[in-house]
DNA sequence: TCCGCAATACTCGTCTGCGAGTACTCGTAG
DNA sequence: CTACGAGTACTCGCAGACGAGTATTGCGGA
């Protein structure tokens, strides 16, 4: 599988709005912020006109005409081409269909938990639940504004988000009642090891998955 | 927040196994991969070098020797110090106690989904949740056989990863069935939208969240 | 005994992402 | 009427990241 011409999302959101419309790099920039896809998507500013550029390269889109307004900097206007309208469609066909191949960070963090202990571990989580519980019902509230004013499918990403960040928050707390009930085994054995710095040796080390 | 002397994740897998002993980067690398461990995270392997060199300049690890074995080149052996050791732990902590700033990949589709019209978008999550199902096989099968062989907090982030991919698949087969049912309201001008490229003009476009 | 392939242990050059800066303009409060 | 802060519309330099390459050794098979 060749990866794409044009790797960073910045270029699939740009390809996401001059479709609609011929646009100068600023406006984009200017409707993704005021539509919020920089909350669906990571976005970095800096790249902006980098990423245009390379869109252009490879016949993604094609400036339309250089437009003086007032004593500004000239702005170029670009437009969609066929192949980048196909382009885009692919990228959503792509990001849609399959999985990410990246797991999340905190799959990184949970992996090595060990090294805190199971206090500092703990408290950690319950931050982190914390942080889920906000981010739920800063969901809830956006899809209660907005359930009157868009149609589902304008919301459906949120309602994902939703779902998953409500998951997730189930996880953490079940994890975390192991924890501080002493359900999970070994949390004598973890604490032992975060104090003193030795490893229990009665586990077999080389393990392969 | 000032952001990590050494922001590639690379550094911190680095950081978690000469934390164990000191090592060469080769060796790291082997380590690395036969504990499974590029399956938590992203790992370049090219990066390598690199990283070690990184970690080097800012004092979280330093050289103890360089080791001539057999004809081959040398090969200089790390340890971690114990600047090393902080930056180690914190990096944990982050990653534990915060959530990800960076949404899936997924997200950034599903609010674009729209312009697939809705039968791909039904073929394309379909597509979707078949790969949810192998890996929840899958992760179930490690956890089924691992169990036995290691303490729960080694299995952790498996354990997580499953329940997220279980929420995941749940969510997918919901919006699935309201699809394929034509329970989600808007199917009909959605495909009308998507063949003839017209927009409804029935909804107010500037809505700002 | 000779070949070829896998593993070992790196190195290098390219490319690009992006933070930080720049320069100009407009509205407005004093 | 002027100074200043908030936009507007970009530009640039450079640190990294990473793919691809390289050189050597060991080993199994024919």
């Amino acid at each position: 599988m060749k990866r794409r011409k044009v790797a960073n999302v910045l270029g699939l959101a740009v390809l996401s709005v001059v479709q609609e419309r011929p646009m100068h790099p600023y406006e984009m920039a200017t409707v993704l912020k005021q539509r919020g896809k920089d909350a669906d998507m990571p976005i970095k500013w800096g790249s902006l006109y980098t990423v245009v550029a390379n869109l252009e390269k490879h016949g993604f889109v094609e400036a339309v005409e250089s437009v003086k307004d007032g004593g500004r900097p000239e702005r170029t206007v670009y437009r969609i081409t066929p192949a980048g309208r196909a382009e885009f469609e692919d990228w959503v066909r792509e990001l849609v269909g399959t999985l990410d191949r990246e797991p999340p960070r905190f799959k990184a963090g949970l992996s090595m938990i060990g090294v805190l202990g199971p206090d500092q571990a703990i408290s950690r989580l319950r931050e982190r639940l914390a942080q889920l519980g906000e981010r739920a019902e800063a969901h809830r509230a956006a899809l209660e504004q907005l359930r009157p004013l868009l149609p589902r499918l304008f919301l459906v990403e949120v309602e994902y988000d939703l779902a998953m960040t409500e998951a997730e928050a189930r996880w953490v707390r079940g994890f975390l009642e192991e924890l501080t009930t002493g359900a999970l085994p070994g949390l004598d054995a973890w604490r032992r090891y975060h104090e003193t710095g030795e490893f229990p040796d009665d586990l077999g080390e080389f393990v392969e998955r």
